[in-house]
DNA sequence: TTATGTGCAAAACATTTGCAGGAGT
DNA sequence: ACTCCTGCAAATGTTTTGCACATAA
């Protein structure tokens, strides 16, 4: 973790960077691995791997740890909330505003430096909403 | 997920569910399987599982969705936000009020259903900010 | 030229699952 | 008795890592 100088420009980390900025989904690891693979077909998964930890690490992109099973990535970097469908796992953006001083509240209900703070909502999208009412039908 | 009639009362569901009553942290399934070994030394990782998850399920115990590589489980169900250290991974627990519509804000900024929502703070516990000045001693 | 990065495969973790025998109700 | 549950071990899924070769600087 958190290595900077000497970082090289290398064409799996401009792809990698590419695909995730293309899509507004928030895709997993794999997911990026089979994008990329369409471009890079010799990439290897390790690769993806190191390098969305590694653009994590230095701020271009964000790594969500957020519930599920997989950690999932974004290129947005700037601060947003997010939505996990709980029937289907999908991740969207919620933008919302929430009270200014919500970090220090914190920190003084605590004995933590507190750096920053993530708000994930569960719920159910509407593509699975849609289904339910399917099968309510059926 | 999710079954409930007939669910038995056995001695390693009962066990399980006293360790974890027993801690304020937030312990791992693995960390659980280590508590509840010292009572139960055949008891299999396994059962720790299905019966945290079973649990979860029902309601009688909470699962954390939180950062890191593993999920944590809380014997407190009361609506309450986390804490955790970057540096070595402990949840603590943080009690602060949140405006109280923010779940029907994050429903009308997107197309879910909304069902709930969690915060995770992210900071330095004050055990690895003792250990930080240390380091900067040496 | 040389330190860093890559592909590949194996290893390391975390979690889930199949099954035969065991225990609540 | 009749399910449901457990221990065990194997399987699965995700992420990390070691190493020999490749490549950006």
């Amino acid at each position: 973790m958190e290595k900077l100088p000497g970082m090289r420009l290398t064409t799996q980390r401009q792809i990698i960077l590419e695909e995730l900025a293309k899509v507004t989904s928030h895709p997993t690891a794999n997911e990026v691995y089979d994008m990329v693979r369409k471009r890079l077909p010799r990439i290897g998964l390790g690769t993806v791997y190191r390098n969305l930890e590694l653009m994590a690490d230095s701020g271009i992109i964000l790594k969500l740890e957020v519930g599920g099973t997989q950690k999932r990535f974004d290129a947005t970097v700037a601060p947003h909330y997010h939505v996990r469908c709980i029937s289907c796992g999908k991740v969207d953006d919620i933008d919302i505003e929430v009270q200014a001083q919500i970090n220090a509240q914190a920190a003084q209900a605590s004995n933590y430096e507190v750096l920053g703070h993530h708000i994930e909502f569960t719920g159910i999208c509407s593509d699975c909403l849609g289904e339910e009412k399917a099968e309510t039908i059926n």
